[in-house]
DNA sequence: TTGACATGAAACCATAAGGTATTATATTGA
DNA sequence: TCAATATAATACCTTATGGTTTCATGTCAA
């Protein structure tokens, strides 16, 4: 196997809180900024338990962190696992990542412009 | 919501199967080239019914694909459903993404360099 | 055409996962 | 201090998941 064995070991937790639809949508809220339980409870159709479940689900995987404030407690999105995940990810890139190579040609063709302007 | 709605709809099949850490390892084995399932069973200490539905769990998710070859079926690594997940992880590059910026600095300095060896 | 090999499919089992309802705990403000 | 609010924690239920064992199918080679 060699590569990306230690990288698999840490993302585990982050794929596995992935894995569910609602803990996804649940990091898409928490990318507009972060929120208490109550806030996302309201916008799901399931009880308050089982959002907290999920939070705690996240928690583990690293993708929030938890922030006491007052009496509420702040959810917070986590870059952490998101990185993990990507980078484990990374490591397939090269079977299908247009981004990358047009990415590299768009710099490419941008810097040699950059460089035709010096002269 | 707005964003991402529909592509994490279609991603739903590969982040599951993504979340079990034996199906990672078949992923990382079919990285190094297609191969039939008797392969892929030497590498783990679990039964081939086991891995078979694996296998089945992965092409639902567009991870791979089969094509049968005489008496075999070789299974092999699809970008399809790694794209997918990479492209939903990607709304949320602007939390960490240190790798873009990295790259582009990586190769600008690179591109410099050939240019500079071709004078 | 018959045995051996490579595989798929079905039935079954224990545990994990996602959910609910209920009970308990802590902090704010009058 | 006491009610109201915001939350955590426990017990319980149903279904999904990862695994096994057993049985069935298809294809190659002599």
């Amino acid at each position: 196997m060699s590569s990306n064995g230690q990288s698999d070991a840490m993302s585990q937790g982050a794929f596995r809180a992935l894995a569910d639809p609602t803990r996804r949508r649940i990091l898409m809220h928490l990318s507009k900024g972060e929120m208490p339980i109550g806030d996302l409870v309201d916008q799901f159709a399931i009880t308050r338990a089982a959002v907290k479940k999920h939070l705690v689900i996240l928690e583990e995987g690293e993708l929030i962190s938890v922030h006491q404030r007052g009496r509420e407690r702040i959810n917070r999105l986590e870059p952490k696992g998101l990185k993990s995940v990507s980078e484990w990810l990374n490591y397939f890139s090269r079977f299908w990542d247009d981004r990358l190579s047009d990415l590299k040609a768009a710099i490419e063709t941008e810097t040699e412009n950059q460089i035709q302007r010096k002269k």
